[in-house]
DNA sequence: TATTGTTATACTCTATAACTATA
DNA sequence: TATAGTTATAGAGTATAACAATA
């Protein structure tokens, strides 16, 4: 449960009103797509066709890479993702997404597609394209 | 670490850009009002002048009153907040803001509101306050 | 030596379950 | 019997440190 009733008068600050879109998302992901959780998606989502290492995939998502390496491992007993030895380097192991994995990705994009489409009707278009824009923005500092 | 240099042409999905953001402001924060961390931010704002109890405070929070507990007595050991037994009610506790905590927050709150001045100044005050009004009413549900 | 990845360990932020004391 | 709070335990999501294998 996360805090619903905000008091109609108050005004929160940013990292509040970002936590309970966040929640809500979590909420509809859980519902609709729950075969990646939310971290599960963060790291698979940096991957491309072709696959990366572990040290890239870290440096892409800004985990180290012990954490990245618990993770795919972890995606890889979902069999979301595919380990195979580097034939160049016999240190590295190149990450691929399988299938299942693309799939899994596909409907959780699905469902925050989908979210941002009620969002966008709710507030209207023009708004909701100024708010993505100016959320870019500040994101990318 | 978090992500830093996403690419150029990337259009990223909400949560993704709302992580960064979150980042940043937990950098600022750890950097400019070390006090409190966000977790403990979180609860501590919803705190009125009069106090709650642990149970009133889960309730605001959206915490289950165990996960409160557990951030009052972490809170009151750094002198956070004061929690007293309740006369009317000799199961109840109260737990109110110390100065200190006040002060801890009043500074976080410092924080918090000179980011935003930044990235109105930025994006634009009309544009920041679209973002601002939408973000609201998004997470308002 | 530097880099890739793993193992071991630990910390934060919660949650659930079981309990105690009071109402 | 219901409610306020505590204790015990656990799981998710990371991080740091130390290491092994390879470059």
């Amino acid at each position: 449960m996360a805090v619903n009733n905000l008091p109609e008068d108050l005004e929160p600050h940013v990292p509040l009103l970002m936590g309970l879109v966040f929640a809500r998302l979590r909420d509809r992901l859980a519902q609709d797509a729950p075969a990646l959780r939310p971290s599960q998606l963060r790291v698979m989502e940096w991957l491309p066709a072709e696959g990366l290492t572990i040290t890239e995939l870290a440096e892409r998502t800004g985990m180290t890479t012990q954490g990245c390496g618990q993770f795919v491992r972890q995606l890889a007993g979902l069999g979301m993702v595919e380990v195979c030895p580097e034939p160049q380097d016999r240190r590295a192991k190149r990450v691929t997404v399988t299938d299942r994995g693309r799939d899994g990705l596909a409907r959780a994009q699905r469902v925050l597609a989908a979210c941002e489409r009620e969002w966008a009707e709710s507030v209207g278009d023009e708004r909701y394209r100024v708010f993505r824009e100016v959320l870019d923005q500040v994101a990318r500092g």
